[in-house]
DNA sequence: ATGACCCAAGGATTGGGA
């Protein structure tokens, strides 16, 4: 607690997609301990508000904003700061699942998003995918211009590229390798985000997801469908990016690992 | 092999995930 109005501290800024946070709560809570993020995007709670355990989180240091439904989906942005002006889902498109969260701390816009899966190319979930993909892109334009200093992070659902595919082509086509939603992820770019990950020299074989079955994970076979974007003005204060493995090695894990990101940010 | 695993709901299976 000795920083100054003149000094810089990091923001540390992560996302997880956990599989429900019933479940998942003392990984959660574990994990914060160990890394003390400033922000910690969480998709699919599968948790109503009601339900959404704020005493332990409180308990142990972060405050949250909650926006979940139930069974499925459901999202949450926990921080250590207030989180100011919290918006839920994307606005002007509507949408009866909870996907979307937005808050501001210590100044920065963040937006944590759980992607659709899409399910496959020609269903009516995949026209649901491109139909939200649209509205994200829409409204994140303007949230951009709004906020200049903007990170959007979550679960994409999208392998952008094929290096993000341990089997590119067995996947070729598939849902999260389809050109049209990696078109949309290029889309996402084209609006003035950099994605983090990419920024840094990294071992080849990263992903953030493994399936449950076939012994994925011990296999490596993977994807990286979770991302942390940051506009362009903060692409020169990110210091790192990073895919933390080691959640995905506990007894019940969640199928995807937590992403990281630290920026330079003046301490509030 | 149109499989395999995990979760919620519900109280056996099914839908959804990816």
């Amino acid at each position: 607690m000795s920083s100054n109005a003149l000094s810089f501290s990091d923001m540390k800024l992560a996302t997880w997609n956990i599989n429900s946070l019933a479940v998942r709560l003392p990984q959660v809570l574990d994990w914060l301990q160990v890394h003390e993020p400033d922000v910690l995007v969480l998709q699919e709670t599968k948790l109503t508000d009601d339900k959404f355990p704020h005493a332990e989180l409180q308990r142990a240091g972060w405050q949250a904003q909650c926006f979940g439904q139930r069974t499925y989906n459901g999202v949450a942005l926990l921080s250590r700061q207030p989180a100011d002006e919290p918006v839920h889902n994307i606005p002007g498109f509507d949408d009866a699942q909870a996907r979307v969260i937005s808050a501001s701390v210590k100044g920065l816009r963040v937006v944590g998003a759980y992607f659709p899966n899409g399910q496959e190319p020609g269903s009516d979930k995949f026209a649901y995918k491109m139909a939200w993909l649209d509205a994200l892109e829409s409204w994140l334009r303007a949230q951009l211009a709004r906020y200049p200093n903007l990170v959007l992070m979550g679960d994409f659902n999208i392998a952008p590229e094929d290096r993000d595919v341990y089997d590119p082509e067995a996947w070729r086509g598939k849902i999260h390798c389809t050109d049209e939603e990696r078109a949309h992820f290029r889309n996402l770019i084209g609006l003035g985000l950099v994605d983090g990950f990419r920024l840094f020299e990294q071992a080849p074989k990263s992903w953030s997801w493994w399936d449950y079955r076939n012994l994925a994970f011990r296999r490596n076979q993977g994807l990286r469908i979770d991302h942390i974007l940051v506009s362009e003005s903060l692409k020169s204060k990110v210091l790192s990016c990073s895919i933390d493995k080691t959640p995905r090695k506990n007894e019940r894990p969640s199928d995807h690992a937590p992403v990281l990101a630290e920026l330079a940010w003046p301490a509030h």
